[in-house]
Order: structure tokens, then C-alpha cells, then sequence
DNA sequence: GCCAACGTTGGC
DNA sequence: GCCAACGTTGGC
């Protein structure tokens, strides 16, 4: 799961232990939320726009998707006047913190690492915000980071 | 700050 | 239903 660590960092979470991971306005990352995430599944927390960009924690999914009520505040910016009260059209998780990672995982890294060959984030162009991992990669940079 | 890649919108 | 125009993401 990317986020502008500007916007909203692990260290944020880590402070707020959980938080509706408001804001998701693509259809796929959506569907991933909504149809694929369980409480208790893992993910990596990264960092986007950052300097360097790369995973930076371990957290999990708390509760299963819920309506995103920022889709219904006009003062908000990820209002959507499209989204209806009878007919939600944004869905968003609640996450838990787990852990940050003692140093950054850098994009370079993720990219020069055989193991994690094909994985999403390493593709060029690759911007959708909420990607899947495979359990191999997913256990290769456990194994790496801890 | 640039710009390639990608998603969405809306006219037709 | 096509596709040009536009807006956004995000690495560099």
C-alpha cells in the first residue's frame, strides 16, 4: 500500500496504531480493498515521492472495506460528487500498524533483487497505489528486513 | 521540475 | 463504443 509519506508517513500510523485508508480513487485499488483484503492480512507499507522511495513497514488490515465517507464531504479533497449515499462508489480499509522497519527498502533494491523478479512495483509505469505481492516475494523481503 | 505512463471523461 | 483531450502519479 503507497503513500506520500508528505501526506500521510508509516510514522503517522505508527502513532495513530490504526487508520481508514481514506482517499482511493482507482477502480482497481478499490477492488483490491473491497474484494481481496481480510482482517489480519499483511502488507507493506510504501513510500511514494520519497527520497528514496521504497517499503518502509509492515502493517495489516484491521477491518474489511467500509464506505469511504470522505466521497461524501464537499470540504474534502477526495470529494466525489458522483458517490451517492444509496449507492457508495469508494470503499476504503481500516489498517493496523505492525512494525517499521529498522532502514528503508529502496525501490533501487526491490529492483535489483533477482529473487523479486516481476514484482509490480519494480515495472515501469507501475502507479496503481494498493498492488498485490506474492507470498514468495512477500517472504524474501521479511527475510531481508528483519 | 520534467515527463512517461496510465486512467478517466465526454463528444461524437 | 471509439478515442482525443485532459488530469494524475510518481520516479528521476
Amino acid at each position: 500500500m503507497k503513500s506520500e509519506p508528505d501526506s500521510y508517513s508509516i510514522d503517522d500510523l505508527k502513532k495513530d496504531k490504526t487508520t481508514l485508508w481514506e482517499g482511493v480513487r482507482n477502480y482497481q485499488a478499490r477492488n483490491f480493498m473491497k474484494n481481496e483484503m481480510q482482517p489480519g492480512d499483511e502488507f507493506f507499507f510504501y513510500h511514494s515521492n520519497a527520497k528514496p522511495p521504497g517499503i518502509v513497514g509492515l502493517g495489516q488490515i484491521h477491518t474489511q472495506a467500509e464506505v469511504d465517507p470522505t466521497a461524501f464531504q464537499k470540504e474534502s479533497k477526495y470529494y466525489d460528487k458522483k458517490s451517492k449515499q444509496d449507492a457508495p462508489r469508494w470503499f476504503c480499509v481500516r489498517v493496523k500498524f505492525k512494525e517499521k522497519f529498522r532502514k528503508i527498502l529502496p525501490l533501487e533494491d526491490l529492483k535489483s533483487d533477482p529473487k523479486l523478479l516481476g514484482m509490480m512495483v519494480t515495472q515501469k509505469g507501475s502507479r496503481l497505489s494498493i498492488q498485490p505481492v506474492t507470498e514468495k516475494h512477500f517472504q524474501h523481503i521479511l527475510k531481508i528486513m528483519k
